[in-house]
DNA sequence: CGTGTAAGGAATTCTGACACG
DNA sequence: CGTGTAAGGAATTCTGACACG
């Protein structure tokens, strides 16, 4: 599903991570989430699983600036 | 989706109701979503649709008791 | 009955910064 | 670099009630 729907919260929840690093990834320009009129993050279950993947990655040594150039998927090589 | 994520401020976005009205569906039973540990209410998507079925059948002229006599998909006959 | 609204409080999220290493 | 945290403010949601019809 696409639609940015869910907070920060429930995305902590179905990722395990922080806020603060789901925040950092998009810092990083590796997801983006819509805004409501009030400045709210709104993420969807594609982003969850991007999300996953991205802590999966960094758990595996590389850095954000990698998963941006190269892509996510395409470091599965 | 049965997971429950979204807050009501996106279900209204969705359904296109105010959060009195979907909070009142609720309150005659037929819609469950659920609560954060500070009372926050969640709700699926499944809840979304079923939120406008509801709307639907209340315009035209059902009561929220038939509904949930009954049950939703029942009262297409 | 189903829905609107004003009211006050509480939960959630936001940003910018300092910290560590 | 990636993440933790305390800080203050702002957005969002919650409940109970009065209103209309």
């Amino acid at each position: 599903m696409e639609k940015k729907v869910m907070s920060i919260g429930i995305v902590r929840e179905l990722t395990g991570l922080t806020a603060r690093q789901i925040r950092y990834y998009e810092e990083r320009q590796l997801i983006f989430p819509q805004r409501t009129p009030g400045g709210v993050r709104k993420y969807s279950f594609s982003d969850v699983e991007t999300i996953k993947e991205i802590h999966q990655k960094l758990r595996d040594g590389f850095q954000t600036v990698e998963l941006r150039k190269r892509g996510l998927k395409a470091l599965g090589t």
